[in-house]
DNA sequence: GTCTATAGTACGATAGAC
DNA sequence: GTCTATCGTACTATAGAC
């Protein structure tokens, strides 16, 4: 990573790094696939503790809460420790289409592991699916924020906090004598 | 599309598309930006029917279900019409991992314009986000359950039918004096 | 460790459309 | 006369084969 942000991910070659390391171009294929999986080595990892946690909830909890519980304790105790790391490796990965395209599969494989995971404790596949769609959205969009201000907030916290936005954009956030959010016009001159 | 689903993905180099297109390479990288984005043709086209359709909604309804109507009305419009084009496409891109990461990143880029267009509305940040993840992930399942049954569902229908399914999934299903769905303890021995 | 296929880029040059 | 589409080739780096 420190050579990707030094010179630009385009710019570095997998013999570059692997000379930086003491190997060679043969070596650094046989530890990652290719030259972007070396930024997501930790996903395995995230993955098999958040479908750890959604196996091991309690029977009573709607699969939405497990699920979100899951994200926020496992990215409480593997990613909140990242600090300064996750701010310049998520500027990296901004920086370039091809990782951003591995980050998003990253994502994919998470959730259809999560959905699987609901299946198996009996949820209905389409319900399954959909649930972990709205609980890895909630997770990325708090972890955005989380790296945005530096670790400032608590990460399981923001994460409940994604949860409760999503319920009120898409189940409505009108409280008995409010009226419902709504767009507005379209600013003038946009 | 016919050359990828005869050979498989891998095995196809750009030449022989050229050739068999009676063009060369050059002229290939000059339409398309690589491989991949060949078969990604239509997205543009589709992506702004949604942003026009979103910045059209009428003032008075809720951010999400102007962006569901948005995708309902555009992906009627433009999609289902594919028929078994759809279908051999979409197993098509299963088949390459590369082919998956290209219409992630598709999708990805039409929830950004999503959000963006709703911010352009007035609508919060934050809530733009998660409202535009929420609904694409309701379409791309429609959609995926519309190819599956090769279009006997109205595809409009299926995408409103999967966002009150995505409702019940997050925001609980349980009607006055029911009991709300809860997940199952893990089916034995697997 | 070596060899090779192929994606993708970087030049330039040419010809037709309106 | 400008704009757009084509082609030829040399070159680098990724990734896989052996």
């Amino acid at each position: 990573m420190a050579l990707y942000l030094e010179r630009g991910y385009d710019a570095v070659t997998v013999a570059q790094i692997a000379e930086s390391a003491g190997l060679t171009k043969r070596t650094f294929f046989r530890h990652f696939a290719d030259k972007r999986e070396v930024l997501f080595a930790g996903a395995h990892a995230f993955q098999a503790a958040v479908i750890l946690a959604v196996e091991s909830a309690a029977d009573d909890v709607a699969p939405i809460d497990a699920v979100i519980a899951a994200l926020a304790s496992s990215s409480g105790e593997q990613l909140a420790q990242y600090g300064q790391f996750a701010r310049r490796r998520r500027n990296l990965i901004a920086s370039s289409a091809d990782l951003q395209e591995r980050e998003l599969i990253k994502m994919a494989s998470l959730t259809a592991a999560v959905a699987a995971a609901l299946r198996h404790r009996g949820v209905q596949a389409l319900r399954a699916s959909l649930t972990s769609q709205a609980a890895v959205a909630a997770f990325t969009t708090a972890y955005d924020r989380w790296v945005d201000q530096d670790g400032a907030t608590d990460l399981p916290a923001l994460v409940h906090q994604s949860l409760n936005e999503l319920r009120l954009a898409i189940c409505g956030d009108a409280p008995a004598g409010e009226e419902p959010a709504v767009m507005g016009r379209p600013v003038s001159g946009g």
